[in-house]
DNA sequence: GTCGCTGCAAAGTCTTTGCAGAGAG
DNA sequence: CTCTCTGCAAAGACTTTGCAGCGAC
């Protein structure tokens, strides 16, 4: 049965630390904890939707109008929290990448064509079978990602 | 031993069945048969490899330099091909597409993210869990994508 | 104070589009 | 002949970069 993957309790804590764990990483690497950076990494926290750097500018313009964030901030940001793990892109048939927090466990996604709805999954026995498959062809598996595309049951249902 | 005549003519019969598969499809929809529409696919079928527009066209402009195809008709025929499922197109992380010719059998892909090779694979216990979560989720599923992202083989040992 | 960060605008990529002439049916 | 295609170049979409001033530490 697959596992879908929604279960967050004590919201406030779980962004704590992520915010404990981001200023870690800047500080190790000599970087700086900027506001802009701050509002970024909250922004994707808060939002449960996979987000393209052009979206998220738009929400934290819209949530803090005087900070004026550059889209080259967001870009800036993104890639810096992409490489840092932090978050995760993927790309779709279409132009430009979204991107999610990757705080959360691993999971794939379920893509409606019809409304462009993402449902996250996970299903052990498809990440064991990966495993299995990479060891077997000595392949040093660091990421993955599966995205199945069709139509969801209540656009079926239209 | 194999008989390479026989492979030989194999693959042309395969290729002439796509060739008149395509020339039904642009017939149906009133559209032409030219001879850069008929390079493109030619060359996507004899090629292995995962090509990008730019690749694809620099192929083509090595073997029939006299036609001097233009990129945006590589682009314009991609998309006619994805359109008709004649060919599929997989987008990484990086900038791009990568297109591949859909006529052949469902497979996923493993990615090096060293040297950028591309091996295909199937695992038919993957493709029946996936049919399981569709079903139970009431998702009616047309098409997926599995991509595994690592460290090849080659690249490790160097 | 130092050095990284930011916004802005300009520059880069990759892809699409408008157009006038070429060519398939 | 007609109407679609094509190559070219220009325009678009998305992303990255250079720079001068700003701000975290």
């Amino acid at each position: 049965m697959p596992d879908i993957n929604t279960n967050f309790n004590d919201k406030t804590v779980e962004y704590e630390q992520l915010l404990k764990d981001f200023k870690q990483l800047l500080k190790k690497n000599n970087l700086k904890f900027t506001i802009q950076r701050e509002v970024i990494l909250e922004t994707l926290y808060n939002s449960d939707e996979h987000l393209t750097p052009e979206a998220l500018h738009h929400l934290i313009q819209a949530k803090q109008p005087d900070l004026k964030t550059g889209i080259a901030t967001v870009y800036r940001t993104l890639a810096l929290l992409e490489d840092s793990n932090v978050v995760t892109s993927l790309s779709f048939g279409a132009q430009g990448k979204k991107y999610e927090l990757g705080a959360k466990e691993h999971h794939d996604h379920l893509i409606c064509t019809e409304c462009g709805k993402i449902t996250e999954f996970v299903d052990a026995e498809i990440e064991k079978r990966q495993h299995d498959i990479t060891d077997a062809l000595g392949f040093k598996m660091s990421d993955h990602s599966m995205q199945i595309y069709g139509i969801c049951k209540e656009c079926q249902e239209k």
